[in-house]
This record gives C-alpha cells, structure tokens and sequence, in this order.
DNA sequence: ACAAAAGTGTTTGGGATACACCCATGC
DNA sequence: GCATGGGTGTATCCCAAACACTTTTGT
C-alpha cells in the first residue's frame, strides 16, 4: 500500500519536473537530486576457430579512443536490464544473437570514461562458427586471435584478463564447448578447445577416454554406428560394476584441471594477455608425440546430447564431473 | 591529447549548465541528456560463531520495505567505485571496516526498487567473530543463522542465493577460514566452517588430514610444540618419496568437494533458501560417529600460515589444492 | 611416397574413502 | 560416571597418469 503512493508520488514529482523544464527550455531532461553515472555494458565475446580462441572487437568510431578496438556495448536504457542491454547491443553492433550470456562483473573505475562517469556492467559470451558467418560481414568488427588482440580502449584489456580468468574457472563447473563448435565436431576440435580456453597441454586419449565417460557426448548423426560402438565401449567399462550415476561414489565431483595429463603451455603472446598464466605453471614443454596442432585428417565427428550438457550447464550446483 | 580536451570540454559544459540550473532556482541540480539510474551497492555479509554460518542484516527504517530486513548498503557517490560505496556503507551501517570483499554482480531488475530505476552491485564479506564485537552495537544491525532469515527486502533474497553459490565455488578456488574464524582454531572449528559452507559433512580424519597436507595450516602459538610434531607427522609421509610441492604431480590440482569422505546434509530450512542444495545430493544422513555438531571439549588450537594463505588467494590461476 | 593425425589399451602408483577404539573433559 | 567430542592409523579400491605402435588420409 504505502509502496504504491510512493511510487505515484515519485512519478508526480518526476512529471512536474520535466514539465518545468521544458517551459524553461533545458534540452538536457533528466534530472536528479543527486548525480548519476551512466550505466553501459561491455561483452566479450569469445569465438574458437577450431585452433585458436578468438575474441570479437569493434573499432571505434567516435571519441573517445577513435580508431582503437574495444568489446561491442553501450549504454544502457532505462527499462531494460543489464543484460538486455548487452544483447541489443551486441546484435545492433555485431548482427549476433547470443542466446547465453554470463556477467563478469561491474568495472566501476571513476575515470575508466573521459566523458562521464561511466559504471559498466561486462558479460562473456560463447559464439559458435556458424553463428559468426553472419555478424562477420558488420563493418568495423573483426575477430581477433588471442595472441594478436591490440591494446584496446577504456579499461578493456583488464576487462579481457578478467573474462579469461573467469572462463576457465567457469569451466569446472560447466561443460563448455556447445556454445562454441559446430553441430557435429571431432575429439580433437574438443580438445583443442580446451587447451586454448585452458592453456595446457591434454593427452589425447586420456581426453577422449574422460570425455566419453562424461556422458554428455554422442555419435553424430551421420556416422552413428561405428562412434556408437567406440562410445559404448568406453561406457562399459565401469558398468559391469554399477550403473555410472548410480551410486554414490560417482556422485562425487573430480576436478578437471589435473585432468587428461596435463602440460602447460607457455603464457598468452598478446601484450594484453600477457601476465596470464597458464593453469599449471610446468614451464618445460616437451613437443613429443602428443604435441598436436594442425587439423589435418578428418576424424569421427561427434555431438553434444543436448539435454545432458543443458542439465549440467543449469544446476549451480553440480560441479563438473570429468 | 584529445582526450585531455575533451574531458575538459565536458567539465565547462557541465559547470555551465550548473550554474544555468542555479540562476533559475532548480533544486534537483543533476542533469543528464539520457536517464540514468541510480547505482547502489549491497554486501553480503557473513559470520561464522563457531556453529553456524550467519549473515549481516539491518532493518530498514525507511519506505520502502519498511521495518523489513535487508543487506547494509546504499548509494554510490559520483567520487567513489563500488567497492568504495560498499565498504564506506557497510561501516556507515554496522561499523564494520572490512578488507576483503568480493563482487557478486549487478541486479538490474527494471522494478527492483519502486523510488526508481536502481541498479545494484551486490558484494559479499567474510568477517570473523572479533571483528564482529565491534559492529555488534549498531542498532538495527542483527546477525541471522542462515536457517533464520527471515524474508528480505527489494530482491534480497535472490541475492542472498547468488552469494551462497558463489561462496561454494570460491571456496574450491581459495582457501576460506581466515576471515571467519579467530586467529587460534581447532580442526572442529574449521572443518565445521567448511560444512555449513558447503552444507556437507565430512570424516573428522579425513578433512584433518588434507587440511594439513594443504601447508596452510601451522600451529597456533601457545601450544606450538605438540602440534607442530603432529604436522610434521602428516607432512612427512609423502616426503620421503618428494617434496610437497617438488613435482609436478603435486601441482595436480584436487577438488574439494568429494573431499574428506563428505556426507551431505538436507537443504537449509530457511525458506529464503530452501531451493539451495546440498553440495552432494545424497538423502540419507547416517549419524553415525562421524556426527559430531556441539563444539564440546577443547581442541588443539591451529592458525592459518599468512603467507601461503594469501599467496593461494592472489594468484586467481591457482586451483584450490586440497 | 611421405608427413601428419587418428585410432586404440594397459599398467601403475597416489590418494580418496571407509572405518574403530581409547582417552580427556565437561556436565 | 556418563556422554560427548578429541586424538590417532590403516587397508582398499579407484582413477589419473604415463605411455607406443599401427592405420588412415591429405598433399
């Protein structure tokens, strides 16, 4: 009750103040009691072009910093939510639309805009190939490979180090990977994937063996027999003992990180990346035979069972289970 | 260069249009082109007295919400970053002076506060038992257990969700102990901590184990001798063999969570929080030896090793090593 | 033809798990 | 004296880690 006539108390006052102002001709028609910054949002989008991860910048057209590159965004609109703000935004600059976005954080630095104070929300997005085919042809914004990004505008180089950090610990907890392969892909697309967001080194068939037992992959459509049968025998193999989600010991979460065998690649190249470690500070890197970069030989395609991958990625509080 | 004039340029315009304002006798004095919102920020705060984890809440004296709960917080200045609102709010509030507090995100519901369009940056802090005698006395400030908090102003109690997940990965990345709990602590106490955090119960042997193994841990003080035997005797076991932190497979980075041999508790019975699970989704608790929930007879007395302690917090590549 | 990837299993050691009895203290 | 929690060690089993050769394909 007492809510609701304040509200309409507000709005009355709000009204004859912007009546006022526009018998005295003020242009300028917002006004408050006290000041307010801008509110705008800044995203990160993050692409993966089946070796290298990428991210996507816009060059910028106006002052400040004209010419140099920053994440697509803008100001926020008085009713819509942040993260409203950041997909207009995105799609306006970009043509993309994302479906998930995940917030980084609020970068509120009192002079991060010359212009104004301005308070930005960021968020990280995951797009995939097919996606970007349509935003590539809007002007002004390029995909940039990690190593190659520029220094960029505003306090965005920091905002880039903090979406880095906060995908590879996001990635413990989710599965990562739908949002940023095609349809069908292959267990070595997968891997490199990781070891781009990750930063290390996997074996290979320690990957795939994990990968599989996780259960959020199947065979592509196309080739279903014979990947069936691969999956299936990776399954089978704890199930002569009990059913894989069945007890409680497999309930139990494992961390991804140790995982796969490890090795750590040396740090980002980019200046902007640069103090980035990787995730384990091993510094030798020994090219042996698991040293893989170069897609060549087409493998046996896989895809992401959906329900599965959307039931890990909803629950906060699963913890991922490789 | 440019953005040197430019700033200027907007400082004389900004001027301008004050003392505009001022001869024309308008009292709201801040003027925007496009509406801003208000930026506010909430924090978090939790407690830990030993048993429970609790959470900092004031009773707002004002519409609206009134005579409701809520997390201490208040508007950002124009000079100030949101950490510097929260932290500046939160001793305005509760007197408290914290050092640590961590972003949780922005709530930017368009309706979150009828007054008018307010976006939040939400924080959360941890504050150990003796800090808290000295916030204690600001009235209207109260701590709740978790189980007992009552239904909560604005979208607080969403919030209050976010920051339990949140605390719960953190906890994976970081230690967490040191702000909550006195200088000088028994394993109970910590490894009760660790069980209201995360809503588990774990073996009394097991946590005691891999909490030493981590390196953290050192004897507190007066009783130095007898303790530091019993580190000693847990680190050396692996010793023999390599150091702790020799090899590579030391870096190996451990989850907590399945952790200790950890039982799962039910959910918290807060309504609040009520659709928070337990870390582990097993049913049955056994009380069985492993119960143990009245901190009783007194214990050996640990402190956290400083160094490390903090060397494992600032380094947000490092996975929680347990 | 040659180079580069894909495909494929097994062994082993470390560590998480599970578990029980005695003792000290507080009530 | 009784109940509650503190203190302590070990056996097992699972899983991560390490590792090499053959086959396929693209150039």
């Amino acid at each position: 009750m007492f809510l609701v006539l304040e509200k309409v108390y507000f709005c009355v006052k709000f009204t004859q103040l912007k009546i006022r102002q526009k018998k005295e001709g003020i242009s300028m028609s917002y006004t408050y009691q006290y000041p307010h910054p801008a509110v705008a949002t800044d995203c990160v989008v993050f692409g993966f072009d089946g070796k290298e991860l990428q991210i996507l910048l816009i060059e910028r057209g106006l002052e400040p910093f004209k010419g140099m590159w920053a994440f697509p965004g803008g100001f926020m609109r008085i009713q819509e939510t942040a993260e409203e703000c950041a997909r207009r935004e995105l799609s306006e600059e970009t043509g993309l639309s994302i479906q998930v976005l995940k917030q980084l954080g609020v970068f509120s630095g009192v002079n991060r805009d010359p212009r104004e104070r301005v308070v930005s929300v960021a968020f990280y997005a995951l797009v995939c190939p097919s996606d970007v085919k349509g935003g590539d042809d809007a002007h002004d914004a390029r995909w940039f490979a990690l190593d190659d990004v520029p220094q960029l505008a505003f306090d965005h180089d920091f905002i880039l180090r903090k979406a880095m950090q906060q995908l590879r610990k996001d990635i413990y907890f989710e599965p990562i990977g739908f949002e940023l392969l095609d349809k069908a892909f292959t267990m070595s697309e997968l891997q490199r994937l990781y070891e781009a967001i990750l930063g290390v080194r996997f074996d290979r068939r320690n990957f795939e063996k994990k990968m599989l037992q996780t259960g959020i992959l199947q065979p592509a459509d196309e080739e279903y027999d014979s990947v069936a049968e691969s999956l299936s025998r990776c399954n089978a193999v704890p199930e002569p003992k009990r059913a894989f989600f069945g007890e409680r010991r497999e309930m139990r979460t494992k961390s991804i990180d140790a995982l796969f065998g490890a090795k750590a690649e040396s740090p980002c190249k980019s200046n902007v990346l640069a103090d980035i470690a990787p995730c384990e500070s091993i510094s030798s890197i020994e090219d042996n035979e698991n040293a893989r970069r170069k897609p060549g030989r087409k493998g046996r395609k896989f895809s992401f069972n959906k329900d599965k991958y959307d039931r890990f990625k909803q629950d906060n509080n699963f913890r991922f289970e490789f």
